[in-house]
DNA sequence: ATACGTTGCCAAAACGCTTTTGCAGATACT
DNA sequence: AGTATCTGCAAAAGCGTTTTGGCAACGTAT
């Protein structure tokens, strides 16, 4: 079978090498932006390859210069797998823009499967560097990639271990925000329905919670949600807190999902959102927007957090910069129905 | 700075050959199966490797055999972006099972950025193949990589284009199960509520209910969603039908998210699911069942048709079998609360 | 015994880059 | 004018595999 057409295979560099009258390593160095060459060469070789179509075998790149071009994205669902689905939202939008961010830095972007602790071995490919999102306390994969020398990052703070640079929410200042914005709509007992406390944003919030009603001198309604993280647990948390004697006038709950809960509880109970009682949520999602009432949310940048990880993970691997700095990234907390009363 | 310990340096195959006493020809054909040697050599060799903890650089194999160990998996997220957040639970276990089987047989796998169609290049990662979730009319990114001769396996059927291998939930099958479940539970009138029939998904399962409306009979009822596939959507979709004159007694959303918002439709028009209306939709999902009451949805099998993409996909790499054959999968009708009442 | 296929293994050549080193010619300094 | 320093580029040495081609040794048929 006589090949017809000499199916359009890719330029090597020898190639561009030759149709730009140069060395392959003019050529390599004039792309890489390495060795020492004039700006003339430069740009003629940067046009040659572009005309001819030239992309770089990623694993000889690869091979040459011991990178392998792979970035690990692991995160850790809250809760037990599947439950939490309304933050699908959340970790898709900045799964979207890490992988947009490596891809445009010439890495690819491999999702570890969640969830799965037993993985049996480390499932053995070798990334340059890990992201790890709301990593939980006590998470094997994370020290493994650890001890391995693995550059890593964290979207959210690891408490088991500093020495990792992390990208955070500024959960602090958008708790006490939301907060503050339910007191400014007339709420004199706010509860929280919280989040087991394995991770940096489940830590921080409660603890701004408190910090808050000390400094209100109010007595915090903490009600902690363990079971899961769905709606349906949103909805019990909220029944308990309502019906209790002397129940509280706003909610404040660390997922959407919670704050939905809430909402269905609310109706239940013959509460009217928001005259009779103020809901906020935290982690802005669709189905807040979309919810009737609409759910005061607050409103994370998963995007920027995304982008910001690959960015300092790139950064680490680039070695020039001796640390990477943390970073905090600002909420934005955004006003519905669910606390906004008839005045 | 003297290096105290050797960090641990991975073995390279020279080692592994010479701790062996055999060439690195012979550990390559040993540990890949591949070469002509006695059984003996092969299993000495396997053991010489596992006791020195070899595993084979990614990269250097890929220089070697021409492969990437790459799998690109693209979702075509239905509708604008981020709205139908319910169906992130699809995608997510899809996108996990996926990543898994890959990891399992050497291959990372990449998620591509969905919605942005704006993409200035193709993100220019080269990867040995690629799987398309529910690939949509007129996919440019898919246009362009089967010109450039790319494996691909779509999980739905391609419309434009015949002759990948696809993997599918047998939707027509289900669709009609779950119509007849309706009938028997005493529908009369049962109305769809669909999709802007742009996937093979949608194009299936309305052709599937209109030709179970004429074998029966029956007057198909269908509002087509298009703007967006959130619960606001299916709300307003549902309104419409339910407040019509003669109005349907059962109806079947193609997607959970959309049955959700029927749900509460018919609540705000006082109608009692499932006394005064059935309800059952399509793709299960966390929320389907955690809703009140609980939503019958028709199970899709995300973790078998990720499986099976990349499955399909290795074996179309193999380059042993000629053609890898279509595949559908089955899908299982979880009734709840909304299409059973009271006897 | 002679010719011929097998079998089991190895040496060496890709694979397509990056990186290091080397080497002229130009420029600056004494 | 003579030497030291820069500049711009090329040759060559890896990177760690897979693959190709070949060579002995060992049957097996003639």
């Amino acid at each position: 079978m006589a090949s017809s057409d000499p199916p359009a295979r890719r330029p090597r560099i020898t190639e561009v090498a030759a149709a730009a009258g140069v060395s392959i390593t003019t050529v390599s160095h004039a792309l890489n932006g390495k060795g020492r060459i004039s700006e003339a060469t430069r740009t003629h070789v940067h046009q040659v390859a572009r005309k001819l179509g030239y992309r770089p075998s990623a694993n000889a790149r690869s091979l040459g210069s011991g990178r392998h071009g792979l970035l690990a994205l692991k995160v850790s669902l809250p809760g037990s797998s599947a439950a939490a689905f309304v933050e699908f939202d959340y970790f898709t939008r900045l799964l979207n823009a890490a992988t947009s961010t490596a891809l445009q830095n010439g890495f690819a972007l491999v999702t570890l499967p969640s969830g799965q602790t037993e993985q049996q071995e480390p499932p053995d490919f070798s990334a340059d560097g890990m992201i790890a999102v709301d990593p939980e306390r006590g998470d094997e994969a994370l020290a493994t990639a650890r001890k391995r020398g693995l550059p890593i990052v964290t979207a959210g703070r690891d408490r088991d271990d500093g020495t990792s640079p992390w990208i955070d929410s500024d959960h602090r200042h958008g708790t006490i925000t939301a907060l503050d914005h339910l007191a400014a709509r007339g709420a004199r007992r706010i509860a929280l329905i919280g989040l087991e406390r394995v991770n940096s944003f489940a830590i921080d919030a409660a603890a701004a919670y408190e910090e808050w009603c000390a400094s209100h001198s109010v007595e915090p309604i903490e009600s902690q949600v363990v079971t899961d993280y769905s709606q349906a647990a949103g909805r019990a948390a909220a029944l308990e807190l309502l019906s209790a004697p002397n129940p509280p006038d706003a909610i404040y709950a660390l997922l959407d999902g919670l704050g939905l809960g809430a909402l269905s509880a609310a109706r239940e109970l013959g509460l009217r959102v928001p005259d009779d009682l103020l809901l906020a949520a935290c982690t802005d999602s669709t189905a807040a927007a979309a919810s009737d009432p609409g759910l005061t949310s607050l409103s994370l940048a998963p995007e920027e957090i995304g982008t910001g990880a690959v960015e300092m993970l790139l950064k680490m691997l680039d070695g020039s910069s001796a640390t990477v700095p943390n970073r905090y990234v600002a909420t934005e907390l955004v006003v519905r129905r669910s606390s906004s009363p008839a005045a």
